[in-house]
This record gives C-alpha cells, sequence and structure tokens, in this order.
DNA sequence: GAACGGAACGAACGGTGTTCGTCAACGGCA
DNA sequence: TGCCGTTGACGAACACCGTTCGTTCCGTTC
C-alpha cells in the first residue's frame, strides 16, 4: 500500500526528443560531466528509471544530445562561393554550433558512433574536398583531420567563451573562485623561470593572447593550405 | 575502542609519485574514466583519503599522471636533422608516449593546466618552429595547432591500438561483447544509405582502413607545408 | 467487460568524490 | 628520559552517481 498512489502525472508528454533536448539544455547549463541521468529525469519531471525506456545508458544519451547539437549546421550552398570557401565556411559553422553547447565537443572524441547529423555534415565535407580535385585517400585522410580540428576547436572556442561570460558576468562574487583558464594560463607562463623556458616566455603574450575567430581562421587556412601543397 | 588498532600500515612508501604512478598504470589497464580514488587508494594500499594529503583532488591527480605520461618523450637533438625533421620526430614521439597509456590524453583536452614535462615540449616546439623562420605570432597559434593534433592523434591511435589488442585476443571471450572501434565505423558506414551518402559510401574503405602510423605521418606533413605555405 | 503489453516508476544495489574528526607515530625540547 | 605538539594516515560518513528489478498503472485489443 504505497503512500503515495501511483498516479500518472498530468502531462505524459515523455518523449525521446524532449529528453535528449533537456540533456543538451543541461549540458549548456552545468558541463557534461555535471549532467547526470537524476537531473534530466528531474528536468523532464519523472525518475531516472523512466529514462531506461528511451535511451540504453548515458553514454548514448550524451552521444544523442551531440549529435542534436550539430543538427543547426547549415550547409553551405552554391551562392557561397568556390569549394574552398564553402568548406571554410563549413568547418566554421560546425566548430560555432559545437561551442555554442558548452564541452558537448567532448563526447565526440570519446569514441561514439557518428549520428545522423554528424554524418550529414562528414558527408558534405567529403564531397567538397573531392570536388576540389584532392585524390580519394587525401579525402578520407584529411575529413579524419579535420573531424579532429572540429572538435578541438569547439572545445577551445567554449573554453574561451565561458570564460569571457563568467568574467563579464557584473554582479558577479566579487573573490571570483573559479578564474578564467586563459587567464590561470598566462599567469603560469609569466611564472615560468626564463632561463628554462625562453621561448614560451618570449611568446607568452602571443600564446594567450588573439582572437579566438582570428585564431580559427588563421588554423582552418594552414590546414587547407596544407591539404592542397601536398596534392 | 576500534577493533583493529591504529596500526601504521607496514610499509610507509607512500609518497605522490608512487600514487601518481598507480594511477597512469591503472589508466593504462582500465582507462581514465574507470581510474577512482578508491582504486588508486588500493593499488597503493591505503584508504581513499589518505590520497588527499598529497592530491586536492581527483582532476589534479589526473593531470598529474598525464604529465607522466609525457616525461619520458625524448627531446630530438641536433643529429636528428634540420628544424622539420626534428619537429616531426617530437610531435610523433609525444603521440607516441601519449597513446601508450589509454585514453589519458583525455585529460589534456579538459582544460588542465599543462605540467612541467607538458611545458619542456611545448618550449622545444615554439624553439623549433622559430627556428624554422616561422614568425612569432605564427608560432604560437602553431604550437596550439599542433597541440591540439597531438592530443587528438594520441587518442584516436590509442583507440586504433586498444582495439587491435582486444582482436588480438587469443583465447577471448568467443562472443566479444566490445567489438572493435574501427570495425563499428566500418559497420556503420555500409549501412548507410548510398543515395544520401554517396561519398561516404563511395570512400569507406579509404576512411577505415590504413596504417595508422602511415595516417599519422601524413596529416602532421600536411600540417607543417600548411605552416610553410602562409609564411 | 476482461485480458494483455508496454510505459512509468519506487526502491534498492554497489560504487563514486570528498570531508571531518580522530588516532598513531615521529620530531624537538626540557 | 619523559613529554608534547605537529602531521601523516585513516575509519566513517555524506550526498550523489548509473543502472537494475519488480511492480503498478493505463490504453488498447479482443
Amino acid at each position: 500500500m504505497p503512500a503515495r498512489p501511483r498516479t500518472r502525472s498530468a502531462k505524459t508528454t515523455l518523449s525521446l526528443d524532449a529528453i535528449v533536448a533537456a540533456t543538451l539544455a543541461l549540458v549548456d547549463e552545468l558541463g557534461c560531466e555535471a549532467v547526470s541521468m537524476r537531473r534530466v529525469s528531474q528536468a523532464v519531471q519523472t525518475g531516472p528509471a523512466s529514462l531506461y525506456v528511451y535511451v540504453p545508458d548515458r553514454g548514448t544519451l550524451m552521444a544523442l544530445a551531440h549529435d542534436l547539437a550539430a543538427a543547426d549546421v547549415r550547409l553551405p550552398t552554391e551562392a557561397d562561393g568556390d569549394w574552398r570557401a564553402r568548406l571554410e565556411l563549413l568547418v566554421d559553422r560546425a566548430v560555432t554550433a559545437l561551442a555554442a553547447h558548452n564541452d558537448i565537443a567532448t563526447v565526440g572524441m570519446t569514441g561514439a558512433l557518428p549520428g545522423p547529423h554528424i554524418l550529414r555534415i562528414t558527408e558534405e565535407l567529403l564531397r567538397l574536398l573531392r570536388s576540389g580535385g584532392i585524390s580519394d585517400a587525401a579525402c578520407a585522410w584529411a575529413a579524419d583531420l579535420i573531424g579532429q580540428y572540429i572538435a578541438s576547436s569547439a572545445l577551445e572556442e567554449a573554453m574561451w567563451s565561458r570564460a569571457r561570460q563568467s568574467q563579464e558576468r557584473p554582479g558577479g562574487s566579487p573573490a571570483e573562485a573559479e578564474e578564467a583558464f586563459a587567464a590561470r594560463l598566462d599567469a603560469l607562463y609569466r611564472s615560468l623561470p626564463a632561463e628554462r623556458y625562453p621561448t614560451i616566455r618570449a611568446l607568452t603574450p602571443l600564446l594567450t593572447g588573439g582572437d579566438g575567430v582570428t585564431r580559427a581562421a588563421w588554423k582552418l587556412r594552414v590546414l587547407i593550405d596544407g591539404l592542397l601543397a601536398g596534392a
């Protein structure tokens, strides 16, 4: 005789889409590591066990959230220029889309299988490379390399922007417990002995400074230049 | 009155080095995620709380293990050729060293501050780039890019080799529960509809096949070619 | 109306990171 | 030699985690 008889919740809106969307929203807010099945279940107003009707385990749920994050990158069209311009635009959009959801990009580096939206991007990536006259073998390896670049850059940009927004917090805690990553790194570099690390010391302002967008554009240009040099 | 009076363990060899070494050994065996403070404490024959005398939290311990993994990359000497040959050798050694310790490279992508051995490699990386006539700003960004490449490639290579060794297991479980990553990816690609993903389908054997070492060398060459093209 | 199948869920299991207060051993000092 | 303060070690506990089991409830089909 349960104290509270089992009452089906008034709104039976539980669905896979709602669960994945709630998961991604929690990732945005708390980061991947802090997103637990219990928190997701709270967000959709149910218990942890109910999630397992729709998802086999936490890893799969995170992979679905990862693919959802990739859902809103639009593929470039013919109006966006030649294959190289379109490739750069595609990669930039992918980085931006992933970086907009905190550290969701980590999921893509832990060996999860790609979902349909990631596959859509991969297909277009390969198609553009091939249309640029790159050899088939080079296309395959280049897609791999660019995929690594997208995930890494999304992670890096997410850190930057997260540090930025926590810094811009107007009425934030005066004694900021969590210092910005770039600032901590900069402080570390500056504290190094110049005898042992002369080059790091000499380049310190360049290492931690600079605009994120400019850096990303430069890196991508280097990648494609390298591809063309080898062809 | 405790049943077992507090006896200082016979060998009081508890030290930070021993803890970090045990952590790295557990990472080799079980992977980063499965390494818990409790398992580490068991490996050094003590309780979980004792670790916190030497380490503030789990993240820091993993960062120390990560740096320890980077400890055994030897820096190239003048006998190894010109700056480019030495750079390629250095990067290759870094990837190999990290990949030798399972997925320890993930630690480097979660925003951990670099330890002394990582800094030593970074210093040499920057020095070699600079000695190649690359501009200071390009050096800084290139080191960033190469760092991303090292971590990503180490992770990828670790997956490959882990899949390989689990495949080569002679008397392994007949019904292999965990299939190799490359095999799963290959199966996924082959199951895709050719109308929607024509390029992926056309390049499937190239995408999942190939030698890991050759791939890594090719990618690194592309990176440096791109650097030189921009200079 | 009754029976069935699947969605939902309460409770629990074993494990996690981390903290707190206490205890034992060792150093220096009288 | 005897004592005491400091500090490393640790048992216990807290709050939480992913996941599973068995049960309950509801919509549908006979």
